[in-house]
DNA sequence: ACAAGAATTGCATCCGAAGTCAAAACTTTA
DNA sequence: TAAAGTTTTGACTTCGGATGCAATTCTTGT
């Protein structure tokens, strides 16, 4: 309505801080506000004529449009949470899943959790950018997921489930990989003792591992078994070995580790500081497929988590949630992959 | 102005998707919209009356404050972009800097790039979001640059440093690194031959490393050199082994790795398919100071990076420009941290 | 008890884009 | 060429919280 064209030039200069706004590309343009916002949406009813004329001025002031003020209108924020405890032991994961929310033009707000952070407070950050949906790579109790599910925030969880909560998540099936690892040992050779390196108490997906383990070997008559307590680090490895001969003495020759690292720990442990021969004279297992377990010097015997698959699956269902809150929880469970390398005796 | 107390329950339900408001908790509280948010300011003008009162509301209504209308109002979103290329190669990093930034109440969007990512999209959607600051362990051009220099936008670079765009960095002096390293080899024996594993074309640490490893060699009147290229994986650091060979037949006898990956590599190749003793018939070094390299199957001589400590640095520049957008472009090197191994000959 | 001053509170407006709806412009048809 | 139908366009409102300013309440001193 009020021409102000004249005056432009002055106003620019001395608003020169502010950031272009749609009203700014408006008045260069000589269209209304709501115009330049359709011209940003697909499948508005724009003129070709009119679009042109926008992206001109657009392209003539460096016009981007504010991702904040349109979540606010169309209370959708565009960006997902995602949750990670120990970013250490699974920088696949995270690598993945940004390229995948990349990739489908979505953002990811990272949060990462250790046992020094406050979960709570993170939690309400997370509420407070109403994120679109939450990853989490994380535990969560019960009391920590109500507000999601009463905000009606899509949450999917990885490796991790609850069977007593309808929530969705994507996880490796812990169980049934141990099962074919220790059958693997089972078959390779008469071992005398087995040792079990758990992971630490908070950890479900450890506890799984473990139990899956502790199962088949008792299935398999195999009830005298050492456990030691790492926290999956390398060295918690290493010194669950000395843990593991102080309870039995050099008795144990077969160990199988919660995850590789620790059972990389164990392995060099063994060799360098036992001067024990693996798989000659103690075998190994771990679980993860990280990339050191395939590298010569180790070659691990371990159950490979499918990340790719688990990575896209986590993300789909994540989206489709986002898209259509009406669907179901559900769990998808894949398959570990066998990775047979040379830590396994006789 | 309308009474619409008598009807809220009502609301309440046909309402119950929506998110509660500061509205809400002002006409439940029976105060001003105004004053509940000035309850969730620190060191604003409420009476501890108001405080509780309000309070007590949001506790009743579960209310948490919106910070994307917030960031809106306010222009500050107290989100940072972190832009990572290849993740995999730092996850300490990550995990530093997120871990910092979150202690200081700033949220992370996390980019990841890749070769095939679209660099410009990314940056689009950076700017789009208005973060109030970059963090970019990523190259950027200085063409892709301008535009946060433009907004006012602070942006902080890790590991890498460009001489001629005044733009702050924190860096590990990769010069100096390396020469300590030649310096080392130089030191601990009589190498006939030596051969330089360096990084990929396009990545401008590893370009510093090598040429400092070159300038130094250079001093010390070694000019004879195997120059190999590879991409930082372990995978290309065996293969680099074999390409030295073939250039040089097994004269070989000291390799400088761009990066303590390709190092290992090289290392695992050595020993495991070249059947070489290291460091009997070859002397290894690399950079980066990565878990693995402290293991003891590899025990690898390095120079550690001051993770840490740059990270801390990263962030608190990043912020104290956020805060006080005056202040010059500034660069901070950190020497790295000459960890010595079992690598080294004679 | 009352004026002057300080501390609180509420009103109205703003941030920047998106969506609703009616007016305007353009097509088609008879 | 006018009427009817279709497509574009713009005015106005909305999202949810922050803030300047004026109005109100509370202190304090006399």
């Amino acid at each position: 309505m009020v021409q102000r064209v004249l005056s432009s030039r002055g106003e620019r200069l001395a608003e020169s801080q502010r950031n272009v706004t749609s009203y700014d590309v408006a008045r260069h343009a000589g269209v209304s506000q709501s115009a330049v916002s359709r011209c940003f949406k697909p499948g508005a009813s724009v003129s070709e004529k009119m679009r042109e004329r926008v992206m001109k001025s657009v392209q003539a002031l460096g016009y981007q449009p504010n991702a904040i003020a349109r979540g606010l209108i169309t209370r959708r924020s565009n960006m997902v949470a995602v949750i990670v405890s120990n970013l250490n032991f699974y920088p696949e994961v995270l690598s993945q899943l940004s390229a995948r929310f990349m990739q489908r033009g979505v953002h990811v707000l990272l949060f990462t959790l250790d046992h020094e952070s406050d979960v709570a407070r993170t939690l309400e950050q997370v509420a407070q950018y109403r994120v679109d949906g939450v990853l989490a790579a994380a535990h969560l109790t019960r009391e920590q997921m109500a507000p999601f599910h009463q905000r009606n925030v899509p949450l999917v969880f990885y490796n991790r489930s609850y069977r007593d909560v309808p929530v969705s998540s994507v996880c490796c099936d812990q169980v049934q990989g141990e099962r074919v690892l220790v059958d693997l040992l089972a078959q390779s050779g008469r071992h005398r003792s087995y040792a079990l390196l758990s992971g630490p108490a908070d950890s479900v997906v450890g506890m799984q591992r473990t139990q899956g383990a502790i199962e088949r070997l008792h299935e398999l008559g195999i009830r005298d078994l050492t456990r030691v307590r790492g926290d999956y680090s390398y060295d918690s490895g290493r010194r669950a070995v000395h843990a593991i001969f102080e309870q039995r003495g050099a008795m144990t020759d077969a160990i199988v580790s919660a995850n590789d690292m620790m059972a990389l720990g164990c392995l060099d442990e063994l060799r360098h500081r036992f001067e024990l021969d693996v798989p000659g004279d103690v075998s190994l297992v771990g679980f993860d497929g990280v990339r050191a377990a395939h590298w010569s010097s180790f070659d691990l015997t371990t159950i490979r988590q499918p990340v790719e698959s688990m990575a896209e699956a986590a993300v789909t269902m994540l989206l489709e949630r986002i898209d259509n809150p009406g669907l179901p929880a559900e769990q998808r469970l894949f398959s570990g992959v066998l990775r047979r390398g040379a830590t396994l005796g006789h």
